[in-house]
DNA sequence: TATGAATGAGTGTTCATTCAT
DNA sequence: GATGAATGAACACTCATTCAT
């Protein structure tokens, strides 16, 4: 489960210094590629957020694409760390619940960060493309062996293929929040969303039945 | 609940004539966008795909943008209509798992298009995102509208904010068919899906409790 | 003996305006090279030298190196051109003389032009150097075709291989005219240099064996 | 007749430093600029190519057309000390001839460099090229001198301007077997060129004309 | 209405040169 | 003396848009 890494080769060779002036790319670019995109933004936008000279930042990546991976697998990595952060050891059904929500609760507080992933990943060109969807694949995995633990510890009786299409809804749920946010964020707050969906995640439509009508 | 239009200017007069162009350069670009992206197609491709020059498209736009907002716009038309042909008069469970089934089918039928709105819509500028967002808001109403049949027939007992939010989710779940069909479409079948999602949909987590444990 | 041209892709279609415009891009293209070289000259230099903007060259061709292909093949056309009108009918010595005589002076006239392809020529790529090449050997060809013609009369007893040394060599010493004139053309007129060659040329060393010596 | 060198200026003092550098820069240099041409050639892969690293380049250059100059000038040097091997004592025919041999030898011995110096030297700019053309001078001036000798010597009879533009000649055919190496080395060998060069040289054409015709 | 040649601002990228360490 | 990170002017090339025919 090592992460694995496209290497972006670099006319630098201090390992720090390159650590460091990405940093300060990565950090720049989220902003610029949050409000224009990654196409309408120029590399020299980039160089000047990054707060150094076009001829510098070509120290540090090759093409222009560099950046939105380097941007991109940034991102993937914080967001994974967080989450790998929460602890999820016993497999209960409130202790899914505490981590779906924690889940969401990241996703909000790295809303810009996940935007740019969500909206820019699919500018990369073929070659890099496989080392991003891995790290899609990571984080979904992390979020099914959340389920998975419940499964195991006798509380769920669920089929790997439910587990999996689960795990992905909960994903892409939590991604919602982040990109229909004109149409969420309006209309409730963090806490309201989470409430909300974890409601319809585990009554499903059916806990919404009418019990009335079955007297 | 009409649809607005964002008039696009032309220096043609003939309407027959601009709505049979627009046509053929929207056909044309679905095709492009969804291989290469609305930013790294040109104009001149627009119109050879369209079959005129690269004047005469420009008898028939203002800019480039609005050839994606035409575009847009299209789809959203199409999509809309086609789920507007699925019947669902009676408000019962197992009409809304139809409904459901139908749209998540009209998703799959109309992948390229679905997906080419999907990843360009945020290209366009802030001044035409509304009549935009407009659309989805519509086409998520539909959705709410087969749930609210439920609420209203006395199936369901769900408040306002649990409609919606229940639409939304099938809303985007469909759409997960597309955008992450290199996930999905490698595992699942259409049916499959289907099938999985309105399980989950329906049974909820709570579900999936294992009864054993209930004795 | 048909001439091979490499095809320079345009996006203009109407081949008048090409011819037209390719022959203003020629022309300044020249007096540049002789100048500054080629690397040292811009594309929006040419572009201005032609009399039209850098967008306009670039629908003309497709890179830099397109405008020194199409210089030099412009050029071997010209010199070709010339030589071809003069009148070698008659394979006698004077007639050889008056041909390497009329060659200088083509020479001479197009001395710019010569200096261009004769700097310039190792600039071309790989792939269109084989079409240059074979413009080169058209030209030495025409040369050897003037003596073996005196051969041929029976007025010269020469093999095939001292035939071709020889052309190539008045051929060079043609150029030398061109490319050596910071040292030839300050010592010497035209007509005395070609004097000069044809001197020597026909003389060998031996012509100036000392006669008294031998008595 | 003492070699003229212009400086080029150095940051080290050191002048064993700055001769053994130097070396290390040129012999670098040579292949690169053999390779790809100067102006194709990038600081940094000199830098490389002599093993050092891109400032302590600038240590011992100012501009990247001193290396230019260094390497012009080195090879001059260098075939100026290998022909000043020959000797040429006696003034006789046979001796000219072996003056020529051997000059050929050395040609084709140091084709790489004669080719440099031979397709780069124009890229020198205004104010180094009267340097360069004087060790030209120098250099067709000891051919010169090989022939003058035989008139000295009372075997040929040749006014200056003859044996001016013979010793030209021969150095310009010597370089030939360089510079269209792709027609001549496919044909000959090198022996077989001189032996041509010379026959034509010493015979004149008029060596070759048919004595059956003079009955 | 239709065409396609013309335009030039704008883009990604390179590379000779400098200078603090 | 040696290093290599930093710089930014300069370059080749693109492409949305216009307009005369």
């Amino acid at each position: 489960m090592e992460r694995t890494k496209r290497p972006v080769p670099t006319s630098v060779k201090d390992t720090q210094l390159i650590e460091k002036r990405r940093a300060e790319m990565i950090r720049g670019s989220v902003q610029l590629f949050k409000q224009k995109g990654f196409h309408r933004t120029t590399t020299r936008e980039i160089a000047k957020a990054a707060g150094f000279s076009i001829g510098t930042l070509y120290e540090y990546i090759r093409t222009k694409e560099d950046v939105l991976y380097l941007v991109c697998d940034s991102i993937y990595d914080q967001v994974k760390s967080r989450i790998e952060q929460m602890d999820l050891e016993q497999g209960t059904l409130e202790n899914l619940k505490l981590g779906i929500s924690h889940f969401f609760y990241v996703i909000d507080e790295m809303q810009d960060e996940v935007q740019v992933l969500y909206q820019e990943v699919k500018s990369l060109s073929k070659d890099v493309l496989p080392y991003v969807l891995e790290k899609e694949e990571e984080m979904t995995a992390m979020v099914e062996k959340l389920i998975q633990r419940c499964v195991d510890n006798g509380v769920l009786d669920m089929d790997k293929d439910h587990v999996r299409m689960l795990a992905q809804n909960i994903f892409v749920l939590g991604q919602m929040w982040g990109f229909r946010r004109w149409m969420l964020q309006e209309n409730f707050t963090l806490e309201e969303y989470i409430n909300l969906q974890i409601d319809l995640l585990f009554e499903g439509v059916k806990g919404y039945e009418k019990k009335a009508a079955l007297k």
